[in-house]
DNA sequence: CTGAAAGCGCTTACAG
DNA sequence: CTGAAAGCGCTTACAG
């Protein structure tokens, strides 16, 4: 620092230190004795919201030897003390399913300009196996829980709200339960789509439905009935079948049973993409064309369905808005536990491509 | 306990506690109190691996408080003590890219089973704010940092490594440095698609690269180089051009320049599929075909990739083994910190779809 | 403006 | 087999 000599060697002296001081981290202690004060003065002069009480020479003296210590403060340690980890735990059900990542980024990205760190765990479908890794979540004590796992029926949500530990639902919601959550307007979504089959001039229009203890998949179909009718179109009980789950198998296995029906449908509205596609692959395997045949919309937008064979139309929701809002919500939670728990909804966008035309009769 | 009515109404109450005691978890001390013990004994109660040393009789009051309480160990606590967080990080360049959603699922996983849970950071490709956040996660104090970031020639690895802090690289590696990776066999794998266009008759191949300062982008043009002088092709400077990222409008870019070469080549080896997406884009609008006009392969095998017009031609990674790998490595690794580091290859596999065809002429 | 002390919840030698 | 004590790294009233 005396010269610029001396102060280039410096530098690669203090480079050498840091990565020494990561092998065993400097402590605050050992920052206070370098820079010859009490810890306590350290832990003040190194903390942005204090460090207005220390008096600039030692504030000097301290930051000095933090940097040339490489000192980076303990965040775990920190939270024993504080009782705030600053860590959130997220729940997705599967994480290679490609609509929960732009909700996970948008997600981490809000918390981590927060401070916040975000553990992701791929639960799975399995109870059990949700439990058991909620638990962990809860032991490492973080601040906060993201749930995008939630069933309509959710004992599990219940005694979580119950625990009083700041909870917020992404994606999907529980029937019945005063805790704050944000999703995309699913009936709305899905009245866009079957209001655009309708305009087509379609008539004959089938609901491949998703997984209806899934609050996505009730209200999917809820949206479905409520724009046939609205319309005056007939529907009966054979006008929706329900996969059992969100994938393209799923929806192979429940195109087949709407295929079978007596009088075909000319348009399907399915309440997932991977249905959809699902959907497509059945028709394709049965000789049969999309839109010529029989048009099809998905739900999501997933990267990609733009590009398949026919490019397929669908509602977009807004993953990173949504994850960013879940993020928003929990920060709110943490800092007054206590308000009224607020539910949001994002409305979705209709985006027509190839799957969809007028029907051929 | 005493009598089963007595049992029934007990679970009720228990249940509340549970519910109660998350508000404010009970603590070992508290657990201690109610079985009459001293909070070392309850500690080693607790714990799987020393409760051999209790009695049955203490072990049986400890069990049934710290249940009634519904006890669970601050893992952080515990961690401060132990020094080991069982937190792993994971640094991975842009979450929403669905070629990491494997990766890190099965990275999770297979580490979740060793009890450690997973901080997935998404740090972008802003060296900066890469390190902000790498940062971050060392001051969580996360037992070992797995990162899908690096670079050929990366000091940031490189500083890392200085740190001792186990340390694993995964889907592509920093040139030059003894640190343990697990990759994909980028080069047999460009090979491959190469063959494969060979093999159907093919001899103006072009190569879309990927990015040149990323081990996958390097070797995957070397696998293609390899390839071609091999069975005797004609390359020159003009057969490959670099994409600047692995983006579809860095491959829409990249393509449009192989497209204005004087002599069009019949057949393209893009080195990722969102690369090869966009160069069938540029083929789309310049009003040529795929395969007819130009056959083009992929690298990835990404999710709907099987779905799109034509279906793509691609080389598979084992994203989920490679992440198992990973994972395998960096137990190893905090293990055994002084071991020889590591580095694995997993072999990939040709999936021939219907993007690639025989030359037209 | 700075220091001394208590304590967050746990584990682990050390005694007995 | 169990207890008493120290200490992991930090923050924060409480003094001065």
């Amino acid at each position: 620092m005396t010269t610029d000599r001396a102060g280039t060697s410096c530098h690669a002296c203090n480079q050498l230190q840091m990565d020494m001081s990561l092998s065993s981290p400097a402590t605050l202690k050992s920052v206070a004795d370098a820079a010859g004060v009490h810890l306590s003065t350290a832990s003040r002069a190194l903390d942005p919201a204090r460090r207005h009480l220390i008096g600039p020479d030692v504030l000097q003296r301290v930051e000095t030897a933090a940097r040339e210590l490489g000192y980076r403060r303990d965040m775990m340690a920190a939270a024993l003390r504080t009782r705030r980890t600053r860590l959130v735990g997220l729940a997705v059900p599967d994480i290679a399913n490609p609509v929960f990542a732009p909700i996970i980024a948008g997600l981490s990205a809000h918390l981590a300009d927060a401070g916040y760190s975000t553990i992701v765990a791929d639960v799975g479908a399995d109870r059990a196996r949700q439990k058991r890794l909620t638990d962990d979540l809860i032991a490492r004590r973080v601040d906060g829980l993201v749930l995008a796992t939630a069933l309509l029926e959710d004992g599990a949500v219940a005694a979580l709200l119950q625990a009083s530990l700041p909870l917020v639902l992404v994606n999907r919601v529980a029937a019945g339960l005063a805790v704050p959550a944000v999703t995309s307007d699913d009936r709305l979504g899905m009245r866009l789509a079957v209001a655009h089959l309708i305009a087509l001039g379609h008539s004959r229009i089938a609901h491949l439905a998703g997984p209806q203890q899934i609050s996505t998949g009730r209200q999917r179909q809820e949206g479905f009935f409520a724009a046939m009718t609205a319309a005056g179109l007939d529907v009966d009980a054979t006008s929706a079948v329900a996969a059992t789950d969100y994938s393209v198998q799923g929806g192979e296995a429940a195109a087949r049973k709407l295929l079978a029906a007596h009088v075909r449908p000319t348009a399907l509205a399915a309440a997932n993409d991977l249905l959809a596609i699902g959907a497509l692959r059945v028709l394709r395997a049965e000789g049969l064309t999309s839109p010529g045949d029989m048009s099809v919309t998905g739900f999501n937008d997933m990267p990609l369905v733009d590009m398949i064979n026919p490019p397929l139309t669908t509602i977009r929701i807004r993953g990173n808005e949504i994850g960013r809002e879940a993020a928003a919500l929990l920060l709110q939670r943490i800092a007054s536990p206590g308000a009224a728990p607020v539910q949001r909804v994002i409305l979705p966008d209709l985006i027509v491509r190839g799957s969809t035309a007028p029907p051929r009769d």
